[in-house]
DNA sequence: GTAGAATACGAGCAATTACTCGTGTTTGTC
DNA sequence: GACAAACACGAGTAATTGCTCGTATTCTAC
C-alpha cells in the first residue's frame, strides 16, 4: 500500500514528512473533499513540492488510503463505551458510544470528507476499508451485547441500519452551531434508542 | 435558469431534444455520479454533439439544475401518505410514504446521485434545491399533522432527523437485492416511528 | 419565397490535474 | 571521506474536460 513495492527505509525525516503529508491532505479533503482536492494542493499545504509528496505515496489514492489507516488506529484508542463497566441503561449506552464519535468527527475534519459519503467511487472503497472495517466491527460487538437474541443476519443488518442512522445524522451534527449540536445529538441517539428498543 | 437570459422561443425539435439530454444526464450520473459525468458523455448518450448540448444548457450545473426541477416536478405528482383518507397509524402513515419514496429513488437512479449525498459542492446546493425544498416541504407537513404540538424549532429539527434518517439508509435500500431490501425497508419504516413516538 | 431564428455539428481551445523525470542535496554506513 | 540510498525540487507532460466557435441545415412567420 505504501509508495514503494519494496519497503524503502524511511529516515526520521521521512516520516515526519509522511506526517506533514496526511495532515495536510485531511486538512484539504476536509476543505475540498476528496475529489476536488489536487495532489499539488496537498503538496502546497504541506510545504513540499509535488515531486516529494511521490516520494512517499504512489498515487492520490494511496493518500487516502494511508490516512484512512491512520484513522483507523486513532478510532481504535477511541473508548466507544463505559469502559468495561456494564451500562445502566440502553440510553447511557448509546450515548457513551455517540459522544466520542462526534467528538471525532468534529475533531478530523478530513474524517467526513473520506468516509460520510453515499456515493463512493469503487477505487475509494478499498481505500478506506481500514476505518469502515473497525467501526462495523465494534458496532456489531455492541448491538450483539444489547440484544443477544440476534442472529447473525438481523445482527448484520441492525448494524448496518445503525451505522447509516449515525452516518445520515452525523453531517447534521457536525455543521450545526454549539446549541443546535445538542439537541441533534439528542435527537440522534433518541431515534436509536427507540430502534433498537423496537428490534422484536 | 435556463440556457439563455433571454428566453428562447423552443420549437417541438428543440423540446424533445431537452428531455432526450436530461433522460442521457439523469442516466449518466446514475451510472459516474455528478462529477466523474462529464457533458461530452452526457451528449453522447443523448446522441447529439456537444456543441448542440450547449444550445439547450448553459453549463453542466445548468443541467443538474433542470434535472432537479424535473424530479421536483415528478414527485409532486407522487402521493405520499394515505390520498387524504386518515392513516389509522403513525405505522401506516410512515409506510405509506416511505414505499413511494423508495419507488422513485429505485425508478430514478439519477436521483441519488444528486440529491443522497452528505458532501455538496456549493454550487451544487443551489441547482438541488427544488427538489430539497419540494420534499422537506412536504415532510414538514406530515410531520406537523402526526406531532401537532411541536414548536416551530422542534418541529424543523425533527423533519430535518426525519430526513436525514430516510436519505442516509436509502443507499442501501436501493442497493440491495430484493429479499434484503423489503426487510431493510421494514427497518428504515420500525426507525421511523419508534423515532416519532419517542418525540416528547 | 425569404428572412431570421432555432437547431445542429464537431474540431479544437484553454484550463486543469495527476503524475514524472532529470537533477541536485542530505543522511546513514563503512 | 566515500558511497549509496533517501530526500527534495519544480518545470514539464499527457490526458482529461467543460465549453466555444465557425459553419451549415431546418423550421417558423410573413
Amino acid at each position: 500500500m505504501s509508495a514503494d513495492s519494496q519497503e524503502t527505509k524511511r529516515q526520521a525525516r521521512g516520516r515526519a514528512r509522511i506526517d506533514q503529508i496526511l495532515l495536510a491532505a485531511a486538512e484539504t479533503f476536509g476543505d475540498l473533499g476528496y475529489e476536488s482536492a489536487t495532489t499539488n494542493a496537498i503538496a502546497a499545504r504541506a510545504g513540499i513540492s509535488p515531486g516529494s509528496l511521490y516520494q512517499f505515496f504512489k498515487n492520490k489514492e494511496d493518500i487516502a488510503h494511508a490516512l484512512s489507516e491512520r484513522y483507523a488506529e486513532q478510532l481504535s484508542g477511541v473508548e466507544l463505551g463505559t469502559g468495561g463497566v456494564e451500562p445502566a441503561t440502553l440510553e447511557s449506552a448509546v450515548h457513551a458510544a455517540i459522544v466520542p464519535i462526534v467528538e471525532f468527527n468534529r475533531a478530523n475534519p478530513g474524517y467526513k470528507a473520506l468516509f460520510a459519503r453515499t456515493d463512493m467511487p469503487a477505487s475509494m472503497r478499498e481505500a478506506v476499508a481500514p476505518v469502515r472495517e473497525n467501526l462495523h466491527g465494534r458496532v456489531r460487538v455492541g448491538v450483539a451485547r444489547l440484544l443477544p437474541h440476534l442472529d447473525d443476519g438481523d445482527l448484520e443488518r441492525t448494524v448496518l441500519v445503525v451505522m447509516h442512522m449515525v452516518q445520515g445524522l452525523m453531517p447534521l451534527i457536525v455543521a450545526a452551531p454549539d446549541a443546535e449540536r445538542a439537541a441533534l445529538i439528542r435527537e440522534l441517539e433518541r431515534s436509536l434508542v427507540a430502534y433498537l428498543r423496537s428490534v422484536p
